[in-house]
DNA sequence: CCATACAGTTAAGTTAACTTAACTTGTCGC
DNA sequence: GCGACAAGTTAAGTTAACTTAACTGTATGG
């Protein structure tokens, strides 16, 4: 079985399910799901039935559902696809790292393997997208960087940021426009949200904290 | 009202009538889009309905359906997606001219108009796509070239190919083999598909010369 | 330990897009 | 003019994906 075999909800549901425990996060709920399709509740119900028909997931009532081997595969493949496509977008198409979000939402859907592959070459075979995500190897292994912890929960101190969650646009934007990109230096101060962004002082909020996570 | 507020089915309806009359053939029948899309008369039939519904063509029972001018617009927001993309793939990421079509085929229902507009910078905006179609401008005018006609069509001479036909892939692939795409020279005979192209010597069968447009 | 709030499910209905089967219409050769 | 055949339509049924409404299960804090 392939991606291009899968609906592209199918594909949407498999990549979002296994992102949402990429960092050490518990297993994404119904509700999780629902939010970040900005559907209903009663449609993630239905549509994790017809994912356990294929095979591609185990439905458990009331609890979140796992991944079969194959829908992790698949999963797997889907991610590489979103993230090759958005490193693409910004190195050789001059978008912000904000803005390739949602054309690659839309693209990792339509390109074929030729596509990937040449951009992947084109790139140089990069290891991480815009965000600090790593991007799964071609064979469904990915790299491996240090251990990290979210900005929310580290204590006072200076830290490298490693990634910046890029599923809500408008926070992206935000932390964006105070200077936070993977590779900058950050100071903590255990204060409130009060931080040092590559030197210049500025205020997030816990929720724009837990976002961000540095090497630990 | 907006491509991308058309499903793909739609947008690909009012892409294909629209270009099927593009050189002057008869707009095309229930029975040409089933072949085109691979689907039965039928689904066409019911397919015409919903879009006459929607007021994108004029549905007119056993007669051809004729685009409306909000249709017509949108067909051909839908020809440039298409053709720009084929010359950004042939152009940028070393797409031979006969796979590019597929790609595109996907792609020009996923992609945003800023990604147009970027690749319609990068490519300096190109007149016309690696079959020689031309490609429509943002506002919906495109650019003329002289009076062409089939290979099929014409009188014995030597002639310079502006247009070879992308929609089957294996002919297509038949004719870049001997060498035909836009810019050559063919010297025709007359004597039953005896033709040079670019100097060589082949034999083409009539569904292969009507699918090359020349200068006359 | 249990009421309750919220998460999750089930049910019923809708739509676009598809299929197959049966029927109708248009046109073309005689 | 007309019959035959191809083209086109209508009808009935399917599926994925969605909605709203009603119901049920889980976990928790008092
Ligand atoms: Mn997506
Ligand atoms: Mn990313
Ligand atoms: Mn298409
Ligand atoms: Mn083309």
């Amino acid at each position: 079985m392939e991606v291009g075999d899968l609906s592209r909800v199918a594909q949407d549901y498999l990549k979002v399910i296994w992102s949402a425990s990429e960092w050490g996060e518990p297993p994404i709920t119904t509700k999780g799901l629902a939010e970040r399709f900005s559907t209903t509740r009663a449609n993630v119900s239905e549509t994790l039935h017809r994912l356990d028909d294929q095979g591609l997931l185990i439905y458990r009532p009331y609890r979140p559902a796992l991944l079969t081997p194959i829908g992790r595969r698949l999963a797997i493949a889907m991610v590489r696809r979103h993230r090759l496509l958005e490193a693409y977008l910004a190195r050789t198409l001059g978008y912000a790292w904000n803005e390739v979000h949602d054309e690659a939402e839309r693209l990792e859907h339509a390109v074929s393997e030729l596509f990937l592959a040449r951009i992947d070459e084109v790139l140089g075979h990069p290891a991480i997208d815009p965000h600090g995500d790593p991007i799964p190897n071609a064979d469904g292994s990915w790299p491996q960087f240090g251990d990290t912890a979210e900005l929310s929960e580290v204590p006072p101190g200076s830290y490298v940021v490693l990634r910046v969650s890029d599923t809500d646009a408008e926070q992206l934007l935000q932390l964006a426009e105070v200077g936070m990109r993977p590779g900058v230096t950050v100071t903590t101060s255990g204060k409130d949200g009060a931080i040092t962004v590559a030197g210049k002082a500025v205020r997030l909020d816990p929720e724009q904290l837990g976002a961000v996570r540095v090497l630990v």
